[in-house]
DNA sequence: CACTATTTATAAG
DNA sequence: TGTTATAAATAGT
């Protein structure tokens, strides 16, 4: 870029060298600070120049998590104890982690629905709910049965599918889209998030 | 730079979010590369994507060299937060806490149902997931009929009254207790965990 | 530091 | 993955 091509080779002019690099650092940073964004990426960006000057950047997670999240990648073994900073260190990233992963599951199941933006959503989200209805009270079913006991097991699978039926109508009637499209709050994107997973593939067996 | 000017927010479409990845990564790396080439710099950047794969690059020193020395810094030099050991610890208590309770939450609807040991857990249980439902569905009709749609929502919910019902008179039915007492396997001091809390009691309001 | 001709990156198809 | 119209970065001034 600019008036002409650049070989990718050290810069020996001091002066050029240095007004370069102020251009591309504000260049790099930026393009990581777009991906970070764009892309839904933890990232360290760490630069020291010739005469020991730091710049670095990092997304939305400071960059010493990141940093350890790498460390950890090549030895994990090092269990036990906490003794050091590191450790230490090492051990609240792995909660964050864990518990941010943790909210997010809870988020299936306790979804904001206020913040809902598709009739998609809401219809995943049934599904979902109604899913794991099903698998709680077909393993009830299955220990009743096992003592013997005669359970309302298929008329309440029956039940549960007249409800997944009404969900599945609701979402059918009447281009409510595009209703939503009207409002011009971004809906069209998340529209197609359950193609593929219709509520009536999710149709209990009898 | 492309067809369109993408404004900077995540990419909501996981597809088009890795392609945009896929090719802002290698443009970012590639950067990185001439940068370090051109004006002589030590640099480390490491990305993760919310998948978990890394993508990492470093010049001409060892990524890690350039962490080492980043992490040598003092947390002044670095421009980082200053945490003492009493703070640090408080804050992997908390955090600690804080994922007990997601967890604890987080099984209320993703139970390990095999382990149940009493009728009980099961009903309180399929309570908890109609409650969900209901709420995601009422939600839904409400925001279904602001915008003039005429809901099912009467409907699906005298759905979810019968299938809580059943549950309901599946618990009654019959002493299913006192065969689990049989097994001996610590049921009865798990029947009354939802006494108060009947399914009835949750029957929603048409 | 601002300008701009040019090269480079990339969004959409 | 490869192509292309367009946006963005930047080398030299």
């Amino acid at each position: 870029m600019g008036r002409s091509k650049l070989p990718i080779k050290k810069i020996e002019n001091t002066t050029n060298r240095q007004v370069t690099f102020s251009k591309r650092r504000y260049g790099l940073i930026k393009k990581a600070y777009e991906i970070a964004v764009l892309c839904d990426i933890d990232l360290a960006l760490i630069m020291f120049s010739s005469s020991g000057r730091l710049s670095h950047f990092s997304g939305r997670k400071r960059i010493e998590d990141v940093i350890f999240r790498y460390l950890n990648l090549s030895d994990r073994d090092r269990g036990g104890t906490i003794h050091n900073k590191e450790e230490i260190q090492k051990e609240i990233h792995d909660l964050r982690n864990q518990l941010e992963s943790a909210e997010e599951q809870l988020r299936i199941f306790e979804p904001e629905s206020e913040k809902f933006a598709s009739m998609a959503e809401f219809q995943s989200c049934e599904v979902r709910l109604v899913e794991a209805l099903r698998r709680v009270t077909q393993r009830k079913s299955f220990l009743l049965s096992s003592f013997g006991v005669q359970s309302s097991y298929h008329d309440t699978i029956q039940e549960i599918n007249t409800v997944v039926q009404y969900i599945t109508e609701a979402q059918a009637q009447g281009g409510l889209d595009s209703h939503y499209h009207e409002q011009g709050n971004g809906i069209s994107q998340l529209n197609n998030i359950n193609a593929g997973s219709d509520a009536s593939s999710v149709h209990l067996r009898v």
